[in-house]
DNA sequence: CATGCTGTCATAACGTCGTTATCGTCACTC
DNA sequence: GAGTGACGATAACGACGTTATGACAGCATG
């Protein structure tokens, strides 16, 4: 009787080497990046031979696709558990908050997520993106509640919702490549105003003009 | 008696192996991205040894590094050129315009130069980031033109072109990581309006309210 | 001219990488 | 007990970045 529940600590002596591969490796990415993320290294770790890596994924750029896959399903599911209220433009900035939290917390996986740090020959493919779509999806709903209650003009929710989250991953991009030096408090500085400009933008009831 | 202009084709038989090696360097980069760009690979282009990379550069970091800053100095050049008229915002359109051209001509490179696509230990340096930083003083520069004429409200020059940096950074970097599929034409849904709306945002007279 | 020095690069090697072929070892079925 | 299939340990392949070694050219000095 396997049970199953969220965070079991390690109910079998040997849970499972695929698994564990695939723990460790988010483990070692998170920790000391994409460069130490090799098989030999992951194989030692776990305590197996590197052929663990390709009788159970097949190669290793397929095993870090696993991983991307976790790391897009956990960001969906941060984003999923941020609660919704009656004030959709609260939502808003919490759904924000919580997607850049989850970035700050996994800044490498987010890096590989998202086509940056290589990570040998390991490409983002459509399917990937499908799933890093999902999370997309997520706000898009939050605009759609948005505009129907009124905070947001009526617009194509998916262009809407687009230019937010380029704003939010540019500044998650810059932050994490180091770029932010250029003022003192980037936080307030960048992120709350231009969200903010975007916004307003995005709400008012009068034509620009 | 040595030539110098813009653009000489190949005045000299063997045109110095270190120029050649930075040349080939960026071409193998721009045309088959960061994995292609091996040492041997790199070398046997040139038509040399591996060991010309060690004593011209001493590692291929190092080299890459050299690339990077070229990549920044062709940015900045290219930004700079920019004529700059008495209409401040239409210069900032086309600064933008621009910056983003440049990216969209050399990807790989620009992947590189802001830390995605790890290019083996390839890791961006301080001064790296501070060559990249005079590119962004440009753009700092036709921010305080603007608020000076009276186009953009009084605020921090530096965090005002912090944001529009940001939120252009974020569409190049989906873009180019092909997450754009999310609208049909992005340049019309996401980019322009973003901009504008962010535009309109650090113009306002009237405080929000 | 001979000498030593310096910068440049060819050759070959070291250790590590991802990957593969081979083969042993289990748990299972009949 | 024999047969089967999944798993993984061992060892090897080619390619990687890097280094040690040495050959060769240019050039100053005796």
């Amino acid at each position: 009787m396997a049970r199953v529940s969220c965070s079991d600590p390690a109910p079998d002596p040997v849970p499972d080497v695929r698994r564990r591969l695939l723990d460790v490796a988010a483990e070692v990415l998170a920790e000391e990046g994409p460069s130490a993320l090799t098989t030999r290294r992951l194989t030692r770790e776990v305590g197996t031979s590197t052929m663990a890596v390709y009788t159970h994924f097949g190669s290793m750029p397929a095993l870090v696709r696993e991983v991307v896959a976790d790391g897009f399903a956990q960001l969906c599911a941060r984003v999923g558990a941020v609660p919704r209220t009656d004030d959709t433009l609260h939502d808003l900035t919490t759904v924000a908050a919580a997607y850049r939290q989850h970035a700050l917390a996994h800044p490498r996986l987010y890096a590989v997520m998202f086509g940056s740090a290589s990570l040998g020959g390991y490409r983002l493919s459509d399917e990937d993106k499908g799933v890093g779509l999902e999370a997309f999806g997520q706000l898009v709903a939050v605009v759609e509640r948005a505009m129907a209650a009124g905070t947001l003009r009526r617009d194509d929710p998916a262009a809407v919702a687009g230019q937010l989250w380029t704003a939010l991953h540019g500044y998650i991009m810059l932050e994490q490549a180091g770029f932010h030096r250029v003022v003192d408090d980037p936080e307030d500085a960048l992120l709350h105003p231009m969200l903010g400009h975007l916004v307003a933008g995005l709400a008012a009831d009068r034509m620009p003009g």
